[in-house]
DNA sequence: TTGTTGACTCTGA
DNA sequence: CTCAGAGCCAACA
């Protein structure tokens, strides 16, 4: 089983309408927030992999090599439910995907507590 | 082996 | 808040 595999099969756990950040895989995997990077550009197809649901920690979709960003996985995240604001973020505070119970813990979410619940 | 590249992130200005 | 620069590290030629 190599780390992509993993990589790929915690992507799979994520939640529709919910998103998580390259950086939190890595830290929930030990493994760097690039190598999933690398992952999901060789995410196999066919494979039911919501590679969509995986964005930067700015909450916006990472650009490609040839520097456009993909609308299909923006789109896809809009069908799902996911809310982007004027420029194209997505507020973790809101979408972000919490780990499972086992997991180590989620990052520095936890600085919230004053500006979510009602909406 | 070295050198380049990249679906990243952090930090400082 | 935004923009640059630096750091990282794995994959590839």
């Amino acid at each position: 089983m190599s780390i992509y595999d993993e990589i790929y099969a915690l992507v799979k756990q994520v939640p529709r309408g919910s998103v998580i950040s390259y950086g939190r895989i890595a830290r929930m995997l030990n493994c760097t927030a690039r190598q999933v990077g690398y992952a999901m550009a060789a995410t196999p197809a066919g494979k039911g992999i919501p590679w969509h649901r995986v964005i930067n920690s700015k909450g916006e979709i990472s650009a490609r090599k040839q520097g456009g960003t993909d609308r299909r996985q923006q789109q896809k995240l809009l069908e799902e439910g996911v809310l982007f604001d004027q420029k194209g973020r997505v507020d973790f505070n809101r979408f972000g995907w919490v780990a499972l119970e086992n997991a180590p813990f989620p990052p520095e979410l936890k600085t919230q507590d004053s500006q979510l619940h009602n909406d």
